[in-house]
RNA sequence: GGGCGCUUAGCUCAGUGGUAGAGCGGCGGUUUUACACACCGUUGGUCGGCGGUUCGAAUCCGUCAGCGCCCA
């Protein structure tokens, strides 16, 4: 007997276990099925399931477990990465808890810390993994820190610096003062932030008296400045062009450049020129040949050395003590003493309210600081090129496809990718520097050591680049150096490039644009065929997650509450295309119902001792019902296939749900039970046939979508081994005899039940009452039909008899029109004739309202002679049947008059 | 400022030229032996506004408004 509810924390641990025993999640790379292919988006080690993870691994796992029983050789490969910053901060923060300190221990001493943490916590998200059910080729699984992707790592940083695509730049870099690196573009966010607009007077030089005000939101910066910037058809400042200004408080001279950086709409016109700390600032003093000095320091504090010698006291503007006082100090602090400075030199002309963009590093959370420095770069720019047309001419597709836009926009206007960071924990820079700074790129110290005793003639002491690259550029080999590149294995052959991979929006220029780059560069092909982008998950109200809102949803949490299968099929019947998926702990719960209604719909088969019979064939069916619910499965089977194949999980989840509730459970079932609590014979044995055949397909279909309770079930009524549903054959299409005519039967049925019940609920009679139901003007057809399905009717549309009206009606019915017939229910002494007549007089007038609207159509000349003729002609027919549903409620009402 | 997207029933959303839909909710009824995480019935929308194209527009075009996201 199956317990009166599913019970998930029992099941879903056990069928996970026995799936992997059984190696169900495997690939076989010497198998001849097609492959079907997704690179799990390799979460970070550090990481622990989140409720975005549930989404994005629930629809890897729903695509790979139909494919997989499709027949193809399904590998969704498994793996995580090592998220350079974020690991190297949890284990620094561990390591302060006991007082300990990296700097103190050394690099080699703190990776073996790394090592030893990865070790132990590392693997807490594959865990979780395992719990929603996801079924990844396990003993497959990656490290982007594994020796194989190291390899693959070093392989391809020395092949692009060979190729001219990987080079040593000084430039400015986004600089994290938290984490003391470079980062890349992609890890700056701009926040909003309420400061002020400070207006600064810059005095001309020879001219006492006479000011340049410039406008800025980071006066501390201005020790830097180098020139001032006003706009070259700027009326106002023309002949200020080519003079000098005397820099307060260094006293330094510095020129008035045109240049149409400056805006004149904007802040008063004139901008300073701070070239080793803002972007901006950086071409114009390029395109000046301005200098470049950096005045903050890797900590952004003031650093006075490199304007140093240019310091020179001039009366009430220059003071060298004073800005020599400034070194050191944070940058924050060094604002207010500037600020506190210029108004005593009475340098500031006004104060703004100012709210801007500010960058802030988007893990540490603090300002980034612009820094001049020397990096490692990638030319992205060229790399860019192929995959631009890679998607251009459809290699690989985003799927929905105005994401394509998105990647154009940045490809198309993409900087050099700045790569090292100045971390310990990732992969070190395959480069050694010799002691006159040439640099040796090799693939190991031996031939870096070669190439250098090559150049010199003789061994010279080589020392290795500290640095260590951005984990996004191991990442981004990962569709191939999971496969086992640069090695030419059999999975490499067979599993690159990959069907498709699913990601959100926010990691197109992180990960897949970079993965395209690497992929098509090295294995001259694109990594991937489809690029499904998918929504962020938020909550009810549609607010994103954030721990500080409080309004996270732990996935976990939910499984434990309600199950994986309910969050899972939660998920697909909210996945609609490009949308954001608003998740709340109501809808999980909601969705939940529809696991226990299959979960009764079972119980109800096996108090009727269905069970699997393989030797059921749909071919030979005769009953009616049978025939219909069979052909009902095949709709069922091609929406749910062509709803996949277009990544729609929306609709995939709904027409599974639609059939399984809406037409097994409401009406199959309920239809079958008369047959079923009757006597053996053929029928009863076709009803049990049909019924367990469908069932299975219902079990097959909803598998991708909630694969515990269909597979636990699949075994409990034998369709197979335990485990075994992960790989049965994905349905197809039956072939079911004659399926029209039993759609028109069953139609009938539904509609004769249907109206039956609608007029006795607005009638308010009791569900005790029952009565005869007599059928006026109704065809032979429709009687023996009425003869066949009297248990079903008799029990659903609480009759006691169906049988056609004999000479006149009878006093006090209720009348429905069904069809050709009019259905009469002798109700003289329990229904209210005037509110019959009312109730039959608004279905008279709804017929009506649709003649009158589909006759005007019909009536304009130009639909008759434009429109489809299929349309005109449906047209008609509306109208012929509206026209003959008024008549007959004219009929009715004519009966009961008075 | 530039770009993208969204606006359809109380809520969440499908619907991309031919009868406006689903789920949930609301309301009313029901212990009819799978299921109250249920069953039966029912209510509910000038498809954001305006203009255009068309025999016909939620759907195509233009425009405006509101909201969201990305970039500067």
């Amino acid at each position: 007997m199956l317990t009166k509810t599913f019970d998930p924390a029992a099941v879903e641990p056990r069928l996970y276990e026995l799936w992997e025993k059984l190696g169900a999640f495997t690939a076989d790379p010497a198998s001849s099925a097609p492959p079907f292919v997704i690179m799990i988006p390799p979460p970070n080690v550090t990481g622990s399931l989140h409720i975005g993870h549930a989404l994005t691994m629930s629809v890897q796992d729903m695509l790979t477990r139909w494919r997989r029983m499709q027949g193809r050789d399904a590998l969704w490969q498994p793996g995580t990465d090592h998220a350079g910053i974020a690991t190297q901060m949890v284990v620094e923060r561990l390591l302060a808890s006991q007082g300990q300190d990296r700097r103190a221990m050394g690099r080699e001493a703190f990776l073996k810390h790394v090592w030893e943490w990865k070790a132990q916590s590392g693997g807490a998200i594959t865990r979780q993994l395992r719990r929603l059910g996801a079924s990844l080729d396990w003993p497959r699984e990656r490290f982007t820190m594994d020796e194989g992707l190291s390899r693959a790592v070093l392989k391809v940083f020395v092949t692009l610096h060979r190729q001219g695509l990987l080079y040593r730049d000084r430039r400015l870099v986004n600089w994290d003062p938290v984490f003391q690196t470079a980062i890349s573009d992609l890890e700056v966010e701009s926040r909003e932030v309420k400061g002020s607009l400070w207006h600064l007077k810059y005095p001309v030089e020879g001219e006492p008296g006479r000011f340049l005000v410039v406008a800025t939101t980071r006066p501390e910066t201005m020790l830097g400045d180098t020139a001032v910037a006003v706009h070259p058809e700027d009326a106002r400042f023309a002949d200020l062009v080519g003079k000098h200004l005397i820099l307060p408080l260094t006293g330094r001279r510095i020129p008035v450049v045109a240049d149409t950086h400056s805006d004149p709409e904007k802040g008063s016109g004139a901008v300073k020129i701070t070239p080793a700390h803002d972007f901006n600032d950086f071409e114009v003093g390029k395109r000046h040949a301005l200098s470049m000095p950096s005045v903050l320091d890797a900590d952004a504090k003031v650093m006075v050395a490199e304007i140093e010698a240019e310091l020179a006291e001039v009366p009430g503007i220059g003071d060298p003590a004073f800005v020599r006082a400034l070194d050191g100090l944070d940058r924050f602090d060094a604002r207010k003493k500037i600020l506190a400075r210029l108004e005593e030199l009475g340098l500031i002309e006004k104060i703004e309210a100012h709210t801007h963009m500010v960058p802030h590093g988007d893990r540490s959370g603090v300002p980034i600081e612009p820094r001049l420095t020397m990096q490692w770069y990638v030319d992205a720019k060229t790399l860019a090129q192929p995959a631009i047309k890679a998607v251009e001419t459809g290699q690989t597709v985003f799927v929905p496809r105005q994401w394509e836009n998105t990647f154009f926009a940045w490809m198309r206007d993409i900087q050099p990718w700045c790569v090292s960071r100045q971390l310990w924990w990732g992969h070190q820079i395959p480069a050694w520097y010799a002691p006159d700074g040439e640099v040796f790129v090799a693939e190991s110290e031996a031939e870096a050591a070669a190439a250098a005793r090559e150049k010199y003639g003789r061994d010279v002491t080589l020392i290795r680049d500290a640095d260590v690259l951005d984990t996004w550029f191991s990442s981004a080999l990962w569709p191939f150096s999971t496969l086992g590149w640069p090695d030419e294995t059999p999975e490499l052959k067979k599993y690159y490039p990959g069907s498709v991979l699913v990601t959100g929006f926010d990691i197109i220029f992180f990960w897949v644009a970079r993965m395209m780059m690497m992929g098509i560069h090295f294995m001259n092909e694109v990594p991937f065929r489809h690029v499904y982008i998918h929504g962020l998950v938020r909550d009810e109200k549609g607010q994103k997650m954030s721990k500080s809102k409080g309004n996270v949803m732990d996935p976990l949490e939910l499984i434990e509450a309600y199950g994986a299968d309910a969050l899972r099929f939660t998920i697909a019947a909210l996945t609609g295309p490009g949308r954001d998926v608003k998740l709340g702990r109501k809808r999980v719960e909601d969705h939940r119902a529809f696991v226990t209604k299959i979960w009764n719909a079972a119980r109800f088969l096996e108090m009727n001792g269905i069970v699997a019979d393989a030797s059921f064939d749909p071919a030979t069916a005769k009953s009616p019902l049978a025939r219909w619910i069979l052909d009902a499965s095949n709709r069922a089977v091609e929406e749910c296939t062509e709803a996949l194949e277009a990544y729609r999980f929306d609709e995939y989840a709904a027409a599974a749900y639609r059939f399984a509730w809406g037409s097994y459970c409401d009406w199959f079932i309920e239809l079958g039970k008369p047959v079923l609590n009757g006597p053996d014979g053929p029928e009863k044995a076709e009803v049990k046939g049909a019924a367990q055949h469908v069932f299975g397909t219902i079990l097959k279909l909803l598998h991708p979508a909630m694969p515990f309770v269909t597979e636990e079930l699949w075994h409990l009524f034998g369709y197979g081994e335990q485990g075994s549903l992960i790989r049965a054959a994905w349905p197809a299409p039956v072939t079911v005899p004659d399926a029209e005519a039993a759609r028109a039967e069953l139609d009938w049925v539904v509609a004769l039940i249907g109206e039956v019940r609608g007029a006795r609920a607005e009638m308010n009679v009791p569900p005790s009452v029952t009565v005869p139901l007599l059928l006026q003007g109704a065809a032979g057809t429709t009687l023996a039909r009425a003869d066949r399905w009297i248990d079903a009717i008799r029990r659903l549309a609480r009759a006691t008899e169906v049988k056609p009206l004999d000479g006149a009606a009878p006093k006090g019915v209720a009348q429905v029109v069904v069809g050709e017939a009019t259905v009469m229910l002798p109700l003289a002494d329990v229904i209210d004739l005037g509110a019959e007549r009312t109730r039959l007089a608004k279905a008279r007038a709804a017929a009506e309202n649709e003649a009158k609207k589909i006759a005007a159509k019909l009536g304009n000349a130009d639909f008759v002679a434009r429109a489809k003729e299929e349309v005109v002609e449906e047209n008609r027919e509306r109208l012929a049947a509206a026209e003959a549903e008024m008549a007959r409620l004219d009929a009715a009402l004519a009966r009961i008059a008075e």
